[in-house]
RNA sequence: CGCGGGGUGGAGCAGCCCGGUAGCUCGUCAGGCUCAUAACCUGAAGGUCCUAGGUUCAAAUCCUAGCCCCGCAA
């Protein structure tokens, strides 16, 4: 068979494996990649590429990075190419109905979640943070509402008490690939046809916010747990040390941000945010329910450390109070 | 010049504002105690205090420049 002419609109991390393994398939022609523009990122506010262009370049792909995606002067761009079929995955634009009907076959996205749940922008997160055992991803045709399209396939992967949006991310990224190129061929002869999503179940993960990470230590061990995990490595849980109040310093210090990176659920009870305990084994910190075991954090300034590192350090004394 | 924190024996930090003996917790090594130990006691080794200038009788500390690291700006 003809390879496919594909166009590939991705941004971030996630969309690589699947540009990647679309590239070296056969049955599949890149013939151009749509992205981002560079954005200023990083301590020095340098403009850096997305790491779908990284990739892109690498494999000697075409890039494309028009401001806007909905302008006549692009949609006229991507028509000229005759596309067969558009591939969308975390591009970080929404597409005018003038770009989803281009191709002969539309355009297919692959989301992070079980839809019709955890439609929007972060279903990998609020999957971990709600507690639910298992997601995946699924294959739809796209359609006009956010995540509504009609569905061609899903897979899905348990969710490990060990994972983090970080590790879940890795997976569902790879699953998504070997999803995607497995689902194309059977989609473009008619051996799958798109089902509408159901109409009940249908949830919406709201992009998370930085306030978000925020732990609050009235909430039941368990659900810290879930939300840390979902909230590390962005934007990172955290709480506050009281402002140390040693006598002879007259600067007004403020609170202290601390990071927490790891914790393990502990059968402990105290009154939420009171540190419990504080010894190389962890930091015990009160939950609403009981309680959790502190094992790596990080102070303002400082580096990600495990806890006896930690207290070397900084002698954090049961007793204190987080907020 | 986007905002902020930092560079001090192997690890993590204090000391800097107000210049004058290199300090703390841990690790390492030796010895002791103990049936025994990651516990406890005693002792020891280990440092260009990021670099280069400057001020000074004297600089980890004050001044200037540079290098490197980190947190925030989705």
């Amino acid at each position: 068979m003809i390879p496919l002419r594909i166009i590939f609109m991705g941004t971030a991390e996630l969309s690589c494996a699947s540009l990647e393994k679309l590239y070296r398939s056969a049955h599949f022609q890149v013939i151009a990649v749509v992205t981002q523009p560079d954005k200023p990122k990083g301590r020095d506010l340098k403009l850096q590429p997305s790491p779908v262009k990284i990739l892109a370049e690498k494999l000697n792909l075409p890039v494309w990075q028009p401001f806007k995606a909905r302008e006549d002067t692009f949609i006229a761009q991507l028509r000229d190419l005759k596309p067969d079929l558009i591939v969308v995955i975390a591009y970080g634009q929404i597409l005018p109905p003038a770009i989803l009907d281009l191709p002969p076959f539309g355009c297919l996205n692959v989301h992070t979640s079980l839809l019709p749940k955890y439609r929007g922008a972060a279903p990998i997160q609020w999957a971990i943070a709600d507690g639910e055992p298992e997601t995946g991803v699924t294959i739809m045709k796209m359609d006009a509402g956010l995540d509504t399209g009609p569905i061609l396939s899903i897979r899905r992967t348990s969710i490990l008490p060990a994972d983090d949006s970080q590790s879940l991310h890795d997976r569902l990224a790879q699953l998504g690939a070997e999803l995607l190129t497995e689902t194309i061929p059977d989609y473009v002869t008619g051996k799958i046809l798109p089902q509408p999503q159901p109409v009940t179940g249908s949830t919406y993960a709201a992009k998370i916010k930085k306030e978000d990470g925020h732990i609050n230590w009235q909430l039941p061990a368990q659900k810290i747990w879930g939300r840390l995990r979902a909230f590390t490595p962005w934007p990172g849980a955290f709480t506050f040390l009281p402002a140390p109040s040693e006598p002879g310093r007259t600067d007004a210090s403020k609170p202290q941000l601390l990071k927490i990176w790891k914790v393990e659920i502990v059968e402990k009870s105290g009154q939420p945010g009171e540190v419990l305990m504080a010894d190389k084994n962890g930091i015990v910190v009160g939950c609403g329910e009981s309680a959790l075991r502190i094992l790596e954090l990080q102070r303002e300034g400082g580096k990600r450390l495990g806890v006896e590192q930690f207290l070397a350090g900084f002698p954090l004394k049961a007793g204190t109070h987080l907020g």
